[in-house]
DNA sequence: TCTGGGGTCCTAGGACCC
DNA sequence: TCTGGGGTCCTAGGACCC
């Protein structure tokens, strides 16, 4: 009898936060908030918070500015994107000699495939291994698939392990929330809540008609397989390729003249070029974000007449869409993105119709 | 209370064709 | 003047994730 294959989700603890203790030692154990700039006067929402800062009610996505007046005596630290990406490729590196097949999800978290008969002591290896090399801490989720792996990483923390398989879904995920689940968020779980769905086990009742109905033949037979905990269980560590790359910015004052926003459009759109043309796949398609204050977002985006490398035909392109903006109206945020060809095989019809790279 | 920046994927509806 | 059914391609917009 051979082992039998588990999926494990590795997500780290308050990563950011701990990342920026490691160097700073004499903040271990204090409020921490990492965002922006670092000042929380400006607009940016906190990365991370320590755990001391999230039980003063500070948490992911906030607005600094709210975070200040929950945790004013917090230390207010700056997004330092390169040392994130130096601790996770030795996290990554780590997993990867533990023998199981890992999948990179982010900075902080992956899946991994392993054929094992005890998860659990896997686990607790993989967490020493992790802690070992780069003195960070981890909580990793053991499921039958991905969507029960990731969501039993959220009862092992912090530092824990937990089992969630289809023998413990409905006692553990029943009684919750939809918006518990992975893939559910604020306005699907409303939407679900008028159909008198509003936890896990209602949602793994709900007529499939009912579900395709409201939205949807894909997304309406997902959510109801999500509600009964079903999923891929493959693990790839195929490497990661984009389909595109996106640069955009929020301005601490609105840009109130034509001349403002066409200087801002090309200079996000010749980073987006250069991001491009360093992958040396064509684009075809751009696209213009624009976010009017106060928060109103529109997106014009072009089908390239022919896909391009040009970094001139980008920016262009970017310029263009300019034009259809709504004139006089205060511009909070622009963003440029270019699609690049999907790649070879890429049948969108064979996609798994889930958020994310799972 | 005021909302970043980087992504992915799905759906509705119009235009166009046979 | 009133008007089919099926298909594809494209744009705009929405939702969610870390």
């Amino acid at each position: 009898m051979g082992a039998r294959a588990w999926v494990l989700h590795v997500d780290l603890d308050e990563f950011i936060a701990a990342v920026e203790v490691l160097r700073r030692p004499e903040l271990a154990g204090l409020p921490v908030v990492v965002g922006g700039r670092g000042d929380p006067t400006e607009r940016a929402v906190v990365s991370t918070a320590s755990y001391a800062a999230r039980e003063l009610g500070v948490g992911s996505g906030m607005p600094l500015k709210i975070a200040v007046r929950k945790a004013p005596d917090a230390v207010f630290l700056p997004v330092d994107a390169p040392a994130y990406e130096a601790a996770s490729e030795e996290v990554m590196a780590t997993l990867r000699t533990s023998g199981a097949v890992v999948e990179v999800l982010g900075w902080d978290e992956a899946f991994l495939g392993v054929a094992t008969d005890d998860p659990e002591a896997f686990a607790r290896g993989v967490q020493e291994a992790v802690l070992g090399s780069t003195a960070l801490h981890c909580s990793v989720g053991i499921g039958d698939n991905k969507v029960r792996a990731k969501i039993a990483t959220g009862f092992g923390k912090p530092r824990g392990v937990f089992r969630l398989t289809a023998e413990n879904w409905f006692d553990v995920m029943g009684a919750r929330p939809t918006i518990d689940l992975w893939g559910v968020g604020t306005k699907v779980s409303k939407r679900l809540a008028t159909h008198g769905v509003t936890t896990v086990a209602e949602l793994a009742a709900a007529a499939e008609d009912v579900l395709v109905g409201e939205f949807g033949p894909r997304m309406g037979r997902w959510y109801g397989e999500l509600g009964r905990g079903l999923g891929s269980s493959e693990v790839d560590d195929a490497p990661w390729i984009a389909r595109g790359h996106s640069r955009e910015t929020t301005y601490q004052h609105n840009l109130t003249s034509a001349e403002e926003v066409l200087a801002a459009v090309r200079a996000l759109a010749a980073e987006v070029a250069e991001d491009t043309a360093r992958e040396g796949r064509p684009v075809f398609r751009v696209t213009l974000k624009v976010r009017y204050a106060p928060f109103v977002t529109k997106v014009i985006g072009r089908k390239l007449p022919a896909p391009t490398s040009d970094r001139e035909a980008i920016v262009d392109a970017a310029l263009a869409l300019a034009e259809r903006m709504e004139p006089g109206r205060e511009v909070r945020l622009l963003g440029v993105r270019a699609e690049m060809v999907m790649p070879e095989g890429g049948d969108p019809a064979e996609r798994t119709p889930v958020r994310g790279r799972l």
